[in-house]
DNA sequence: ACTGTCTATCGTTATATTACGATTAAAGAA
DNA sequence: TTCTTTAATCGTAATATAACGATAGACAGT
């Protein structure tokens, strides 16, 4: 990409894209609505669930960790991952106020 | 990327996704805020208004076109990028009940 | 017809992303 | 200790993205 001008915009366009490319794609849709949904967290079971195999699934997970929207807490051999609620609803917050704040054009 | 996986996943995870993915740079961001501030919509001005060159620009306004968030219309010489309130309200409506569905987890 | 202005597109480069098989590391069970 | 299970990481390949200069094409003005 040539060198990146990230730096040149407000760190809250930056933390909100930075959300929102997190969500920028179905498997990690999918992961968000699995947790959500179901009883179980662990990383067996998500990867069951997609049609991915355990390092996509495994790169996906490690891709929503890293903006803070999962955590993921180890029992044992498995991993449980987990919604974190603080970071989920400071980027529901975030996006909201962004989605609401783009109404009227020239 | 190998091969893509998108077609496993559902339209509505894939558009979600989708969406999300076109708010995931900076530079979209900020080009969404200064149409919904700003008087003018003329590509000039948001190249003016941005830390990045016209044809980097012309391609974060293309793929805000893709998605459908903003059109595009030719006034002479220059060319009008609006939002496209319909689409945009779709896409609040989707991101919103999206980011709302996430509450509970194991 | 010529000139300048505006914006899309082309060509290119650097980097990031997505995907997977293979391997590794850690923990529990035998 | 040895074996099994689980999940992260490594290595790699294909593709996508971001950035820019240069060019092209459309329009308006002279």
């Amino acid at each position: 990409m040539g060198i990146s001008k990230k730096e040149e915009f407000t760190s809250r366009q930056n933390k909100l894209a930075d959300i929102a490319k997190a969500l920028g794609h179905p498997a990690r849709v999918a992961i968000l609505e699995f947790l959500a949904t179901s009883n179980t967290c662990f990383c067996g079971d998500i990867v069951e669930e997609l049609p991915l195999s355990q390092a996509t699934v495994s790169q996906h997970l490690a891709e929503l960790k890293r903006v803070g929207l999962i955590t993921g807490d180890i029992e044992g051999t498995k991993v449980c991952y987990c919604i974190n609620h603080r970071a989920w609803n400071d980027a529901k917050e975030m996006m909201s106020e962004f989605l609401t704040s783009i109404e009227q054009c020239c």
